[in-house]
DNA sequence: GATGAATGAGGATTCATTCAT
DNA sequence: GATGAATGAATCCTCATTCAT
């Protein structure tokens, strides 16, 4: 009788994971390829084995990601709700990727997103999705009058994006609180603010 | 008798602009300490006798502007005018700022406020200086009624400045359209967005 | 009953012959072990078992080629015939060599032969064997008085092995004309130079 | 009274002095950068501030020396001597060169000019003119009627050149006696075996 | 025999910074 | 103040070779 084969361990898949913990902690720049090996218990080599570069190592992890996003935000967009539960649907997917896996999302924003000068340049294309969906959103809101047209919609797309990354910004580098109340209240304020307008 | 003073070249100046043309053109981390030495047109050894070291160039242009930009918002908030009002001057400075000198604002947004692994973190301070004027201003508005109370100030902060920077940021990368009345919109919208929000 | 046997692909000569194509393409130093295999169309461990190193395979080429040459040499040199007809025959045969298999003479001239400083040196005794051998033909030819004793043999045999390696060396660079005739011409201006000399 | 200024030591030809003799040494691909600033004296860096590369140093140090052989050659042809004299010039010349500096010799003939496969493919258009102008030698003596007219020109010069070249890399690689009387019957017979021909 | 994942040593190059003049 | 030659640390990537299956 055939012995029941183990679930090999997926050397790539290590490699991915050890690298998110060395960007997060040492960041993109700071770490050497080494420092990955050596996080993951592979030899040097094997890094290069799987990835052409410590860039597309990056690059992996940020399109990875990133496609479960745009996915989580066309699959909202789909349904007959109205466009306030559509945003909130989306800001609470960010929040629990963030809160399912800080480090991961602390690459994503610090080393790709908001690097603008590197990667962030790179990956405009696939970022400019998400704004570009999220108009989407606040385009059909206006066109049944849910939201009022005034606002072009691309502006408010930037606003509400950039709330966003502002608010993961803050948890990253620990000037805003968080606990799970405050990431629930977080789902709750950002669309309180964008949609009903700060005034009272 | 002493010869007529000349205007002496203020060599120092000359570096000081030469840095943000070519860190604006080529990236911080991609230009080398000679391109701005010969952008300059001093020796390379000058750069050194006036600045301690290449990130201190960098982080001179950027206090220097961001001190401006604090300043204008403390004194816009010292005036007794609605929160609307004060939101609207903050939002105008830093549009006027980026007219009238694109290359510093690039440089300052990318290469120092959005680089959270680099210059971001290191001028963390100084940069949560502008959030907590805008609390403020917030925060007061909440207390006389003007704003309502429930979206904690700091989270209206964040929205608002997130939302500025991110504006700045399509300009930059030209994924917004930029032209003078592109200018003037944004800074109506940009309140209108926030203050009464996207509901119709 | 055994099922008849198939002509068996002989992996090792796919590895060699494909070996021949890629060094004389990209050359030994620029492809890799993986290059070979793939140019063979077998798995890339599959060299190193038919082979201990990527050297050896190099080696292999040359040693079998040139055996077959100075063998070929030997051969001409025991025949009973004018000095002169002998370096035609020697001529002949490495052109006609070069001729029937370019890619594995330009491998053999490029990669060892010229190579001072890395095969050319490793294989010093087994090149030099040639030149011993045209000395000898030389030698013998001096002793009959079919040649003039002033040059030393040793000169002459280095001057006959220069001009042809020269030669193969310009129709491999295609700095010099390489067709039918150019061949023919080449076999005979080759002794007419050596034997005759260039004057009048 | 100023003190007499001191001859500066002139680093760029220290470190290619440095050079040919750790690329006679080592040979080009096994040293290191390092060596060579070793050798030199000098820091690591400094290589790098006068040559653009590893690669830049064998350049500088073939074409520098092969100018002056093209333009020895050059001068020796202008004269109104018989062709048999230039070719003795020419060879002379070279002889005399390996005798000056055999180090230098030796790293150009073993590292550029049969290292087919890497320098000498990159330098081809400046080893041939050696060729061509060998060639103009003998065309000009086939139409006076010093040469016969029957061998081609190029093939002469091919062989001349061939014959020259193999003769250095004997000396280089000690198969051929090398002192002073060896060299001035190289001269001698080298020309002798070209133009006037091995036989009796 | 055959496969291809895993290993790890080796070196050129860049460039911020220093310092003698 | 001004110059630019001199310094040397730091690290990504290549690829021949090994080895478990």
């Amino acid at each position: 009788m055939a012995a029941p084969k183990q679930t090999p361990v997926d050397k790539r898949k290590l490699i991915l994971d050890a690298a998110v913990r060395v960007f997060a902690r040492q960041g993109f720049h700071t770490c050497r390829v080494s420092d990955i090996a050596d996080e993951a218990g592979v030899a040097y080599g094997l890094v290069y084995h799987y990835f052409q570069s410590k860039d597309q190592v990056l690059d992996t992890l940020f399109l990875q990601r990133w496609d479960v996003l745009l996915e989580a935000i066309r699959e909202t967009d789909a349904h007959e709700i109205p466009a306030r539960e559509k945003l909130e649907a989306i800001a609470g997917f960010i929040i629990e990727s963030y809160r399912h896996d800080p480090d991961l999302m602390k690459v994503i924003i610090i080393e790709v997103t908001r690097a603008a000068n590197t990667f962030g340049a790179a990956h405009l294309g696939k970022i400019s999705e998400a704004y570009e969906l999220i108009r989407g959103v606040v385009e059909k809101a206006q066109a049944c009058g849910e939201f009022r047209s005034e606002i072009p919609a691309e502006f408010a797309a930037m606003t509400f994006y950039g709330a966003i990354e502002q608010m993961l910004t803050g948890w990253i580098f620990g000037t805003l609180a968080q606990d799970d109340e405050a990431y629930e209240r977080a789902k709750a304020h950002l669309v309180g603010t964008i949609v009903d307008g700060l005034h009272a």
